[in-house]
DNA sequence: CAGGATTTGCAACGGAGTTGCAGATTTTTT
DNA sequence: AAAAAATCTGCAACTCCGTTGCAAATCCTG
Protein backbone atom coordinates (compact mmCIF):
# COMPACT_ATOMS: atom_id res chain seq x y z
CA UNK A 1 0.00 0.00 0.00
CA UNK A 2 2.93 2.43 -1.01
CA UNK A 3 3.12 3.50 -4.63
CA UNK A 4 4.76 6.33 -6.22
CA UNK A 5 2.09 8.91 -6.21
CA UNK A 6 1.53 8.43 -2.44
CA UNK A 7 4.94 8.59 -1.52
CA UNK A 8 4.97 11.97 -3.69
CA UNK A 9 1.89 13.06 -1.77
CA UNK A 10 3.50 12.51 1.61
CA UNK A 11 6.82 13.87 0.78
CA UNK A 12 4.54 17.14 -0.40
CA UNK A 13 2.80 17.31 2.92
CA UNK A 14 6.11 16.78 4.96
CA UNK A 15 7.74 19.98 3.27
CA UNK A 16 4.44 21.86 3.95
CA UNK A 17 5.01 20.92 8.08
CA UNK A 18 1.34 19.17 7.51
CA UNK A 19 0.53 16.23 9.57
CA UNK A 20 0.55 13.15 7.15
CA UNK A 21 -3.32 12.22 7.47
CA UNK A 22 -5.00 9.53 5.35
CA UNK A 23 -7.09 12.05 4.40
CA UNK A 24 -4.95 14.56 2.85
CA UNK A 25 -2.82 12.04 0.81
CA UNK A 26 -6.05 10.79 -0.70
CA UNK A 27 -7.20 14.27 -1.26
CA UNK A 28 -4.05 15.43 -2.71
CA UNK A 29 -3.93 12.06 -5.00
CA UNK A 30 -6.98 12.31 -6.17
CA UNK A 31 -6.38 16.18 -6.93
CA UNK A 32 -3.54 15.05 -8.32
CA UNK A 33 -4.88 13.01 -11.12
CA UNK A 34 -8.00 15.67 -11.86
CA UNK A 35 -8.35 17.10 -15.29
CA UNK A 36 -9.94 19.77 -13.83
CA UNK A 37 -11.29 22.12 -10.56
CA UNK A 38 -13.78 19.09 -8.74
CA UNK A 39 -16.41 20.17 -6.30
CA UNK A 40 -15.99 18.73 -2.53
CA UNK A 41 -18.34 16.65 -3.14
CA UNK A 42 -16.92 15.50 -6.12
CA UNK A 43 -13.14 14.69 -4.41
CA UNK A 44 -15.02 12.81 -1.86
CA UNK A 45 -16.88 10.34 -3.97
CA UNK A 46 -13.30 10.00 -6.01
CA UNK A 47 -11.60 9.00 -2.54
CA UNK A 48 -13.56 6.49 -1.91
CA UNK A 49 -13.43 5.21 -5.20
CA UNK A 50 -10.10 5.11 -5.78
CA UNK A 51 -8.59 4.28 -2.34
CA UNK A 52 -6.66 0.87 -2.33
CA UNK A 53 -9.56 -1.05 -0.15
CA UNK A 54 -8.48 -0.66 3.52
CA UNK A 55 -8.66 -3.95 5.28
CA UNK A 56 -9.90 -6.04 2.32
CA UNK A 57 -12.46 -4.35 1.85
CA UNK A 58 -14.44 -3.62 -1.77
CA UNK A 59 -12.90 -0.14 -3.09
CA UNK A 60 -16.57 0.74 -3.63
CA UNK A 61 -17.25 0.47 0.12
CA UNK A 62 -18.53 3.70 1.38
CA UNK A 63 -17.07 3.23 4.23
CA UNK A 64 -13.76 4.63 2.28
CA UNK A 65 -15.93 7.68 2.18
CA UNK A 66 -14.50 11.01 3.82
CA UNK A 67 -16.77 12.99 5.65
CA UNK A 68 -17.58 16.41 4.08
CA UNK A 69 -16.53 18.19 7.11
CA UNK A 70 -13.24 16.39 6.67
CA UNK A 71 -12.95 17.24 3.06
CA UNK A 72 -13.65 20.82 3.73
CA UNK A 73 -11.33 21.43 6.76
CA UNK A 74 -8.28 19.42 4.72
CA UNK A 75 -8.83 21.70 1.46
CA UNK A 76 -8.42 24.25 4.21
CA UNK A 77 -5.38 23.33 5.36
CA UNK A 78 -4.17 22.77 2.18
CA UNK A 79 -5.19 26.11 0.87
CA UNK A 80 -3.46 27.58 3.49
CA UNK A 81 0.05 26.51 2.91
CA UNK A 82 -0.88 27.15 -1.32
CA UNK A 83 -1.16 23.70 -2.63
CA UNK A 84 -4.79 24.32 -3.45
CA UNK A 85 -6.40 27.03 -4.74
CA UNK A 86 -10.25 27.65 -5.27
CA UNK A 87 -10.29 28.10 -9.05
CA UNK A 88 -13.96 29.50 -9.27
CA UNK A 89 -17.59 28.85 -7.75
CA UNK A 90 -19.95 27.38 -10.79
CA UNK A 91 -23.47 26.92 -8.94
CA UNK A 92 -22.76 28.03 -5.66
CA UNK A 93 -19.77 25.32 -5.08
CA UNK A 94 -16.11 26.16 -5.13
CA UNK A 95 -14.16 23.98 -7.31
CA UNK A 96 -10.54 23.44 -6.11
CA UNK A 97 -7.45 22.19 -8.23
CA UNK A 98 -3.87 22.11 -7.29
CA UNK A 99 -2.37 25.34 -6.65
CA UNK A 100 0.76 24.14 -9.73
CA UNK A 101 -1.60 24.72 -12.44
CA UNK A 102 -1.14 28.38 -12.08
CA UNK A 103 1.25 30.51 -12.29
CA UNK A 104 1.84 33.21 -9.15
CA UNK A 105 -0.39 36.18 -10.11
CA UNK A 106 -2.75 34.48 -12.41
CA UNK A 107 -4.18 30.77 -12.44
CA UNK A 108 -5.06 29.36 -15.90
CA UNK A 109 -8.46 30.06 -17.45
CA UNK A 110 -11.15 28.07 -17.21
CA UNK A 111 -13.66 28.00 -19.68
CA UNK A 112 -17.18 26.54 -18.88
CA UNK A 113 -19.60 25.14 -22.09
CA UNK A 114 -23.09 26.06 -21.17
CA UNK A 115 -24.75 23.92 -23.04
CA UNK A 116 -23.15 20.22 -20.99
CA UNK A 117 -21.98 22.48 -18.03
CA UNK A 118 -18.71 20.90 -18.44
CA UNK A 119 -15.61 23.14 -17.42
CA UNK A 120 -11.88 22.78 -19.75
CA UNK A 121 -8.74 24.16 -17.80
CA UNK A 122 -7.15 26.01 -20.72
CA UNK A 123 -3.51 25.40 -19.40
CA UNK A 124 -1.40 26.85 -22.40
CA UNK A 125 -2.91 30.07 -22.35
CA UNK A 126 -2.26 33.15 -20.26
CA UNK A 127 -3.65 36.90 -20.48
CA UNK A 128 -1.86 39.45 -20.14
CA UNK A 129 -2.17 40.93 -16.83
CA UNK A 130 -4.25 44.21 -16.31
CA UNK A 131 -2.25 47.25 -15.78
CA UNK A 132 -3.85 48.79 -12.35
CA UNK A 133 -0.77 49.57 -10.62
CA UNK A 134 -0.48 53.21 -12.09
CA UNK A 135 -3.59 53.80 -10.41
CA UNK A 136 -2.66 52.16 -7.33
CA UNK A 137 -4.22 49.05 -7.28
CA UNK A 138 -1.53 46.17 -5.92
CA UNK A 139 -2.60 43.14 -8.30
CA UNK A 140 -1.98 39.49 -6.69
CA UNK A 141 -3.68 36.85 -8.75
CA UNK A 142 -6.07 37.41 -11.93
CA UNK A 143 -8.17 35.31 -12.73
CA UNK A 144 -10.18 34.76 -15.85
CA UNK A 145 -13.52 32.73 -16.51
CA UNK A 146 -14.41 31.70 -19.92
CA UNK A 147 -18.34 31.20 -21.20
CA UNK A 148 -19.63 30.11 -24.03
CA UNK A 149 -19.43 26.51 -26.20
CA UNK A 150 -17.03 23.81 -26.17
CA UNK A 151 -15.48 21.85 -28.87
CA UNK A 152 -18.35 18.91 -28.60
CA UNK A 153 -21.56 21.27 -28.46
CA UNK A 154 -20.48 23.92 -30.78
CA UNK B 1 -43.68 60.82 -8.43
CA UNK B 2 -42.55 60.98 -11.96
CA UNK B 3 -38.42 61.90 -12.93
CA UNK B 4 -36.37 61.76 -15.87
CA UNK B 5 -34.60 58.31 -14.22
CA UNK B 6 -38.12 56.80 -13.42
CA UNK B 7 -39.24 58.08 -16.94
CA UNK B 8 -35.77 56.56 -18.64
CA UNK B 9 -36.29 52.91 -16.61
CA UNK B 10 -39.96 52.38 -17.83
CA UNK B 11 -39.02 53.09 -21.38
CA UNK B 12 -36.03 50.63 -20.86
CA UNK B 13 -38.79 48.24 -19.79
CA UNK B 14 -41.20 48.83 -22.35
CA UNK B 15 -38.52 48.20 -25.15
CA UNK B 16 -37.63 45.04 -23.56
CA UNK B 17 -41.39 43.69 -23.87
CA UNK B 18 -41.69 43.33 -19.73
CA UNK B 19 -44.31 45.01 -17.31
CA UNK B 20 -43.46 47.99 -16.09
CA UNK B 21 -44.12 46.83 -12.27
CA UNK B 22 -42.66 48.84 -9.10
CA UNK B 23 -40.42 46.22 -8.29
CA UNK B 24 -38.80 46.13 -12.00
CA UNK B 25 -38.72 50.02 -12.05
CA UNK B 26 -37.21 50.44 -9.02
CA UNK B 27 -34.49 47.92 -9.20
CA UNK B 28 -33.38 49.09 -12.56
CA UNK B 29 -32.90 52.45 -10.72
CA UNK B 30 -30.91 51.16 -7.87
CA UNK B 31 -28.68 49.46 -10.82
CA UNK B 32 -28.09 52.56 -12.29
CA UNK B 33 -27.18 54.43 -9.75
CA UNK B 34 -25.19 52.07 -8.11
CA UNK B 35 -20.99 52.11 -8.53
CA UNK B 36 -20.56 48.68 -8.20
CA UNK B 37 -21.99 45.20 -8.66
CA UNK B 38 -24.70 45.17 -5.89
CA UNK B 39 -26.01 41.67 -4.12
CA UNK B 40 -29.66 41.14 -3.94
CA UNK B 41 -29.98 42.14 -0.43
CA UNK B 42 -28.36 45.07 -1.06
CA UNK B 43 -30.44 45.72 -3.95
CA UNK B 44 -33.71 45.12 -1.70
CA UNK B 45 -32.35 47.34 1.21
CA UNK B 46 -31.65 50.39 -1.30
CA UNK B 47 -35.10 50.55 -2.85
CA UNK B 48 -36.88 50.21 0.42
CA UNK B 49 -34.72 53.58 1.64
CA UNK B 50 -34.95 55.54 -1.88
CA UNK B 51 -38.54 54.70 -3.06
CA UNK B 52 -40.60 57.54 -3.70
CA UNK B 53 -43.41 55.17 -1.99
CA UNK B 54 -44.15 52.28 -3.70
CA UNK B 55 -47.65 50.82 -3.90
CA UNK B 56 -48.86 54.40 -2.54
CA UNK B 57 -47.20 54.25 0.71
CA UNK B 58 -44.69 56.54 2.75
CA UNK B 59 -41.53 56.77 0.93
CA UNK B 60 -39.91 56.29 4.68
CA UNK B 61 -42.29 53.18 5.64
CA UNK B 62 -39.69 50.52 5.42
CA UNK B 63 -43.09 48.21 4.12
CA UNK B 64 -41.46 49.70 0.95
CA UNK B 65 -38.83 47.23 1.01
CA UNK B 66 -39.13 43.80 -1.48
CA UNK B 67 -39.57 40.91 -0.56
CA UNK B 68 -36.38 38.83 -1.50
CA UNK B 69 -38.40 36.34 -3.68
CA UNK B 70 -39.53 39.16 -6.14
CA UNK B 71 -35.94 40.46 -5.79
CA UNK B 72 -34.66 37.17 -7.11
CA UNK B 73 -37.41 37.00 -9.82
CA UNK B 74 -37.11 40.14 -11.13
CA UNK B 75 -33.63 39.94 -11.37
CA UNK B 76 -34.27 36.68 -13.30
CA UNK B 77 -36.24 38.52 -15.82
CA UNK B 78 -33.53 41.43 -16.42
CA UNK B 79 -30.77 38.82 -17.10
CA UNK B 80 -33.69 37.26 -19.08
CA UNK B 81 -33.58 40.75 -21.80
CA UNK B 82 -30.12 41.22 -20.84
CA UNK B 83 -30.29 44.59 -19.12
CA UNK B 84 -28.56 42.84 -16.13
CA UNK B 85 -25.78 40.48 -15.60
CA UNK B 86 -24.26 38.54 -12.92
CA UNK B 87 -20.76 39.83 -12.69
CA UNK B 88 -19.78 37.55 -10.25
CA UNK B 89 -19.98 35.54 -6.45
CA UNK B 90 -18.30 36.87 -3.42
CA UNK B 91 -18.72 34.89 -0.58
CA UNK B 92 -21.37 32.90 -1.75
CA UNK B 93 -23.32 35.62 -3.05
CA UNK B 94 -23.92 36.86 -6.46
CA UNK B 95 -23.54 40.82 -7.21
CA UNK B 96 -25.37 41.62 -9.74
CA UNK B 97 -24.75 45.37 -12.33
CA UNK B 98 -25.93 46.86 -15.37
CA UNK B 99 -24.89 44.50 -18.72
CA UNK B 100 -24.24 47.86 -20.23
CA UNK B 101 -21.42 48.34 -18.24
CA UNK B 102 -20.01 45.37 -20.72
CA UNK B 103 -19.00 45.27 -24.16
CA UNK B 104 -20.66 42.42 -25.79
CA UNK B 105 -18.01 39.81 -25.43
CA UNK B 106 -16.60 40.97 -22.07
CA UNK B 107 -17.57 42.23 -18.95
CA UNK B 108 -15.34 45.11 -17.40
CA UNK B 109 -12.65 43.61 -14.82
CA UNK B 110 -13.52 43.86 -10.92
CA UNK B 111 -11.21 44.09 -8.39
CA UNK B 112 -12.14 42.90 -4.71
CA UNK B 113 -9.41 44.31 -2.03
CA UNK B 114 -8.75 41.24 0.19
CA UNK B 115 -8.31 44.02 3.13
CA UNK B 116 -11.11 45.83 3.09
CA UNK B 117 -13.20 43.42 1.06
CA UNK B 118 -14.29 46.19 -1.08
CA UNK B 119 -14.97 45.58 -4.89
CA UNK B 120 -13.78 48.40 -7.75
CA UNK B 121 -15.06 48.41 -11.39
CA UNK B 122 -12.82 48.57 -14.11
CA UNK B 123 -14.48 50.21 -16.59
CA UNK B 124 -11.64 51.98 -18.26
CA UNK B 125 -9.68 48.66 -18.43
CA UNK B 126 -10.26 45.85 -21.11
CA UNK B 127 -8.32 42.66 -21.51
CA UNK B 128 -7.88 40.91 -24.92
CA UNK B 129 -9.99 38.37 -25.35
CA UNK B 130 -8.37 34.93 -24.77
CA UNK B 131 -7.50 32.92 -28.47
CA UNK B 132 -9.32 29.74 -27.66
CA UNK B 133 -11.08 29.32 -31.22
CA UNK B 134 -8.59 27.46 -33.21
CA UNK B 135 -9.04 25.06 -30.41
CA UNK B 136 -13.22 24.68 -31.16
CA UNK B 137 -14.03 26.99 -28.48
CA UNK B 138 -16.71 29.46 -29.01
CA UNK B 139 -16.62 32.58 -26.75
CA UNK B 140 -19.62 34.05 -25.40
CA UNK B 141 -18.08 35.87 -22.15
CA UNK B 142 -15.24 36.65 -21.46
CA UNK B 143 -15.08 37.61 -17.71
CA UNK B 144 -11.84 39.22 -15.47
CA UNK B 145 -11.62 38.89 -11.79
CA UNK B 146 -8.48 40.73 -9.99
CA UNK B 147 -7.80 40.06 -6.10
CA UNK B 148 -5.26 42.48 -4.20
CA UNK B 149 -4.87 45.57 -2.30
CA UNK B 150 -6.86 48.54 -3.03
CA UNK B 151 -5.16 52.48 -3.16
CA UNK B 152 -6.51 53.09 0.34
CA UNK B 153 -4.76 50.00 1.61
CA UNK B 154 -1.95 49.41 -0.17
C1' DC C 1 5.05 3.17 23.97
C1' DA C 2 3.16 7.33 26.53
C1' DG C 3 1.54 12.03 26.21
C1' DG C 4 0.42 16.14 23.92
C1' DA C 5 -0.84 18.14 19.45
C1' DT C 6 -3.77 17.82 15.66
C1' DT C 7 -7.38 15.91 12.92
C1' DT C 8 -11.79 13.49 12.21
C1' DG C 9 -16.79 12.57 12.35
C1' DC C 10 -21.23 13.64 13.95
C1' DA C 11 -24.87 16.64 14.47
C1' DA C 12 -26.65 20.89 14.18
C1' DC C 13 -26.71 25.31 12.19
C1' DG C 14 -26.39 29.35 8.52
C1' DG C 15 -27.58 31.75 4.61
C1' DA C 16 -28.23 32.61 -0.43
C1' DG C 17 -30.93 30.79 -3.65
C1' DT C 18 -35.20 28.37 -5.39
C1' DT C 19 -40.13 26.67 -5.95
C1' DG C 20 -45.48 26.21 -5.56
C1' DC C 21 -49.35 28.55 -5.10
C1' DA C 22 -53.03 31.98 -4.00
C1' DG C 23 -53.90 36.68 -4.34
C1' DA C 24 -52.51 41.28 -6.32
C1' DT C 25 -51.04 44.07 -10.32
C1' DT C 26 -50.51 45.21 -15.11
C1' DT C 27 -51.93 44.92 -19.78
C1' DT C 28 -55.20 43.86 -23.29
C1' DT C 29 -59.76 43.25 -24.89
C1' DT C 30 -64.52 44.28 -24.99
C1' DA D 1 -64.53 52.19 -18.18
C1' DA D 2 -65.19 47.46 -16.95
C1' DA D 3 -63.99 42.78 -17.64
C1' DA D 4 -60.83 39.30 -19.03
C1' DA D 5 -56.28 37.61 -19.71
C1' DA D 6 -51.51 37.69 -18.68
C1' DT D 7 -48.09 38.36 -15.55
C1' DC D 8 -46.10 39.43 -11.20
C1' DT D 9 -45.77 39.42 -5.95
C1' DG D 10 -45.39 37.63 -1.26
C1' DC D 11 -45.49 33.93 1.89
C1' DA D 12 -43.93 29.70 3.52
C1' DA D 13 -41.37 25.95 2.90
C1' DC D 14 -37.48 23.88 0.92
C1' DT D 15 -32.52 22.79 -1.10
C1' DC D 16 -27.83 22.77 -0.90
C1' DC D 17 -23.11 24.08 0.15
C1' DG D 18 -20.59 25.77 3.57
C1' DT D 19 -19.46 26.32 8.53
C1' DT D 20 -18.92 25.53 13.68
C1' DG D 21 -18.67 23.00 18.47
C1' DC D 22 -17.30 19.16 20.63
C1' DA D 23 -15.87 14.41 21.87
C1' DA D 24 -13.34 10.59 19.98
C1' DA D 25 -9.68 9.05 16.93
C1' DT D 26 -5.27 9.67 14.81
C1' DC D 27 -0.61 11.42 14.33
C1' DC D 28 3.90 12.90 15.81
C1' DT D 29 7.68 13.44 19.23
C1' DG D 30 10.58 11.94 22.82
ZN1 LIG E 1 -20.29 21.53 -24.12
ZN1 LIG F 1 -7.42 24.73 -13.99
ZN1 LIG G 1 -8.96 47.91 0.45
ZN1 LIG H 1 -18.67 46.42 -12.99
Amino acid sequence: MTTPQRDKARRILKDAKLYCTEARIAILQVLMQAARPLRQDQIAERVAGFQPAIRGRNALDTKNALNKVTVYRTLESLIEVSLVHRAFTYQRAWHFELADHCTEHQCNPHFTCTNCGVTHCLTDILLPMAKVSQKGFIVNRQQVRLEGLCPACA
